[in-house]
DNA sequence: CATGAATGAGATTTCATTCAT
DNA sequence: AATGAATGAAATCTCATTCAT
């Protein structure tokens, strides 16, 4: 459905249709959506500009199944990372630390998706509402084990994926060097065990 | 000094402006900074082309006024919105109903200030890290009086902007309807006041 | 409302509109539609290819416009040929001459209207339909003071306009020099006296 | 001569070539000439982009074929229709009846033909000259029957080419449904036998 | 202060054609 | 004989910005 077309008959188009979405990667991430040149795109994949509408009909298919690529990417790493957790404190803390292992690996995400709500608010919604789905679904077994408080979930979804985005965005994105400090974690997770109030 | 230019001296001139700047907001709101065309701006102040460049340099410039005046606006809003609450959490839930009533009367906020990224990014910075130096100075009082504990800031700062602005979103931006259900509310001070655990 | 956008507010906008037309009929005379290009309109309008747009939307508009101003002109030029002519055959003949001078002095008229078949379909059959019309009308009285055969009278306009359209092709577009023989229209009027007969 | 190559060696080479010619019927004459893709006629011939030019070393060369084609049925149409025909208004009728046939059954032939003009105007005027030529032989011979006044042969030719053209693009070309009005040829056999005025 | 005409750089997109397989 | 990937030239169109009035 993201898919363009069909995709390429032969071993060496799958490789060109690969190395432009590589390409759109970095283009998109550096470049506001406007401001990236398709050509630039082309020249990083080393294949004529012709050829990428052979692969793509436009500059907006490109982006959106770069947006939707990174989507499934995040969702499965995060769901790995929080399997066999034993209880839900240990699955947020491994859920963020793999998140913002996630953004440092690919720190163009942030640019990347957030300028999808221009070009496709349909596909920026999707985006976070496929994370929240996952992240209810998780709660809800919780408040069955008798976890979690039993409020909005939706809600409860939605501000924890707001603190790990604006998390990422402070020490990940924003951070030249390596690693976000454990005491920014300590933080995190000592909110989400206590809420703001001291230690009981 | 974000100004551009100096103030109109005549009536009129200010006038003009203004109508500039409102049309902008909405403009910018609507259309990726790429893609929002000066012509368009002028048409909704009811303006001539070349009268924009009477009051503005360029296109980034009105921009990134634009961002810089929503930016005081808000600050200027929660700050009067929390001022004279009795203790922290009821700051946080005066300022969080602030900050969603006052996204519900400036829908294009968050067009607006995540496109800035692109055009400046340090004007985008600029405009969260203001955000936090208040939070922080907020929470250090509140450290101090024992009302919450000692965590990194910094940290706590991030993490409930990251929360107000996904409650945002998903509530305020994403449903056409009016106001944010109460139980939303509830799930975020639940948050906030006991952590993700159940009531002790 | 061939009109795209509002007419030019000043005199040099006019102007410069006006130019562009003139420019368009000579391009669009020597080359066709997809290979026309708008800065060869532009050029040999002397003015700067962003211009073109200032006045029309794109190709499309421009040529249609060109299209619907020859026709117009056009039928100007016969209506006042054959006003005051004493019978039906006076009538024709007048009009026929007056066809072929007008082609001559646009010798571009063909190839622009029969390209309009393919441009847009309705404004090509608008272009014969309303010469049919006038044609219709003429014959009719023609047929009540008993000049004519009471026949299918639009049959008979399709007939004749036909005839004025490959002579034209044959004496005016495909001949270098000046006019029509007279023997030609000699045997056009003889056509039309006698039919195909020898004189009773 | 306007042949391209030479023809296939195999069936099935002159299978896959005339599927292309078919295709590019169709194609161009539902879509002008600059706008035609050979993408489009190889897909509609079902075979890939590049088999085109096994069979055509380019573009114009199928067209032409096309043109020259058709006009070659047409004229052995035609030729065939009146043969036998015991004088010339019979003639006249036979062959009109046998060009509307005709059109109807390749509905594509003006929007083909017409388009030569800007191709090759050559190959252009050589098809209606060619009609022409027959034409003038016909009536040459009605001349020394008797049958048709001593005029300039060569007018009467395009004049009665005209007729038919016109008579086609109006009632077959335009015209959704089937069949030309009888009163409608009635009207143009009245034209040929007694001119415009009433019978006499 | 205001206007609107004019500019031209630059981006997207199309497509005939070539070529290796 | 057939394929389909790759090319790159060329065309349309947009729009921020300048400028004369």
């Amino acid at each position: 459905m993201i898919m363009s077309g069909s995709l390429p008959a032969t071993a060496r188009g799958r490789a060109t249709r690969k190395a432009l979405l590589v390409a759109a990667e970095s283009v998109f991430g550096e470049t506001r959506y406007g401001a990236a040149a398709i050509t630039e795109i082309t020249r990083r994949a080393g294949v004529a500009q012709g050829t990428f509408y052979v692969y793509f009909p436009n500059k907006k298919a490109i982006f959106l199944e770069l947006v939707s690529h990174l989507g499934s990417e995040l969702r499965a790493t995060l769901t790995s990372a929080v399997t066999g957790a034993p209880d839900r404190l240990t699955r947020e803390e491994l859920g963020l630390r793999a998140f913002l292992a996630f953004v440092g690996d690919h720190r163009n995400l942030y640019r990347i998706v957030r300028q999808a709500e221009f070009i496709d608010e349909g596909a920026y919604r999707a985006y976070y509402e496929r994370f929240a789905e996952g992240y209810r679904a998780g709660l809800a077994e919780a408040v069955q084990a008798g976890e979690v408080a039993d409020v909005s979930l939706e809600a409860l979804s939605y501000a924890l994926m707001g603190i790990s985005d604006f998390i990422g965005m402070r020490w990940v994105l924003w951070e030249e060097q390596g690693g976000v400090p454990e005491d920014v974690i300590a933080a995190v997770l000592h909110l989400l065990r206590h809420g703001l109030g001291p230690v009981p």
